[in-house]
DNA sequence: ATGCTGACTATGT
DNA sequence: TACATAGCCAGCA
């Protein structure tokens, strides 16, 4: 290992992996859950040095208008983003978005927060 | 040390 | 609805 990852990263990963099969977070909300709040670009960067590869459901990753957010190493993994999601029962409307209001992650609050 | 970049989001046009 | 801009902060050169 040539880096340690930072705290914040663990921790975004950490709540990556806790999505549940068939919804859907965005790097806002996991932002929030991670203790970043306000800092989605920080989970999008820690996505894409994701060291855990497949063992994180980082296809349940999606941007705040339900839709696959382009990244810069190229449009293949886009298409398996949503195949994955697709198998397990994600459904994308018209305009290749899917609909946040059904398919949302919502975790219950956490009581050492009041 | 400073400056730029980025799998983002909210707001204004 | 879509496009453009400002703000946010951890890495990297």
């Amino acid at each position: 290992v040539k880096s340690t990852p930072s705290e914040v990263y663990r921790r975004i990963w950490a709540v990556a992996s806790k999505i549940p099969r068939g919804q859907v977070a965005t790097y806002g909300q996991i932002a929030n859950l991670a203790g970043v709040p306000g800092q989605p670009r920080l989970v999008g960067y820690a996505m894409r040095h994701n060291p855990h590869g497949n063992d994180i459901p980082w296809h349940r990753v999606v941007n705040a208008r339900g839709e696959i957010s382009e990244r810069a190493s190229g449009e293949i993994e886009r298409s398996l983003q949503r195949a994955l999601l697709e198998e397990e029962g994600v459904r994308f409307d018209g305009s290749d978005r899917i609909p946040l209001e059904t398919y949302r992650w919502r975790p219950r609050s956490r009581p050492s927060q009041a």
